[in-house]
DNA sequence: ATGTCGGCCTTTGGCCGA
């Protein structure tokens, strides 16, 4: 099974760009994040045309998230259970189910926008995710959660000078609540088969980031444990860097057994 | 490394978010 996840940067822009790579890496499913748009305006029909039955959950301007999926499944939450505030109503979540499997996409907030509250934000979606992740495991359920995490977990998970410090994708708040859902059992999927040294999966527009290789590593999928030891690989996809008008992320594509 | 994007309104330029 390939499950990926790609933070587009609005699926308006990047449409092209998708389903070239889904022709070329031929994904069974693919997560979207940040498309930008309002949900009658995903381009559904457009990826169906190359066997991929689209479901997306939309809003006006910002967020955003979608699966495309070439295998059979059934949408089972279009938001994060047990989530509220002003978060819980941007589209920023998605479950299904396939083949008996659980996969989730995400799109973390940010955190450095809207002062503290916004960063409370996202440390209350990060909490409402961990008990997420907690129910799925006492229903011995095999899952897997894909997206944009907004974190870099540890200092190699960035260039120098590539954040500040105080960054909302690294304080230390932020990190510890990532490595409390890691700890509860999950394999972060890229760092079990690249344990060291950069692996990053976005660099910013600015400052020709991209060609200084200042990137950070944002874009998680964390297994939960039987689909951890079907685990062969995982790497971002950095040649869509390198394409014309790309989005800053790249996709993370894994492959299990 | 605050000369980049994308979306939207305040609408042909300025803003917010990333």
């Amino acid at each position: 099974m390939r499950l990926a996840t790609w933070n587009v940067n609005s699926i308006r822009q990047r449409e092209r760009h998708v389903a070239k790579w889904l022709e070329r890496v031929q994904p069974d499913v693919l997560f979207l994040q940040e498309i930008k748009c309002q949900t009658p305006d995903f381009p559904a029909l457009n990826f169906e045309a190359l066997g991929y039955r689209a479901v997306a959950v939309g809003q006006k301007s910002y967020n955003g998230v979608a699966v495309l999926a070439r295998v059979p499944f059934e949408v089972t939450h279009t938001a994060l259970p047990g989530l509220t505030g002003d978060v819980a109503e941007q589209a920023r979540y998605i479950e299904i189910e396939t083949g008996g499997v659980t996969l989730i996409g995400i799109y973390l907030p940010n955190g450095n926008s809207g002062g503290e509250a916004g960063y409370q934000g996202k440390l209350d979606f990060m909490t409402a995710l961990r008990l997420r992740a907690e129910a799925l495991l006492a229903e011995d359920r095999d899952f897997a959660i894909l997206g944009d995490w907004n974190v870099a977990p540890t200092d190699e998970d960035y260039a120098k000078g590539a954040l500040s410090p105080t960054d909302a994708l690294v304080r230390p708040a932020t990190r510890a609540a990532y490595r409390e859902i890691l700890w509860l059992g999950l394999t972060d999927a890229i760092r079990a088969l690249h344990p060291t040294g950069p692996v990053y999966t976005f660099w910013d527009y600015q400052s020709a980031a991209w060609q200084r290789d200042s990137g950070l590593r944002i874009d998680h999928a964390l297994l939960s444990p039987k689909l951890a030891e079907r685990l062969t690989s995982a790497a971002p996809d950095r040649r869509e860097r390198g394409e014309e008008q790309p989005s800053d992320h790249v996709p993370v594509v894994v492959e299990l057994a």
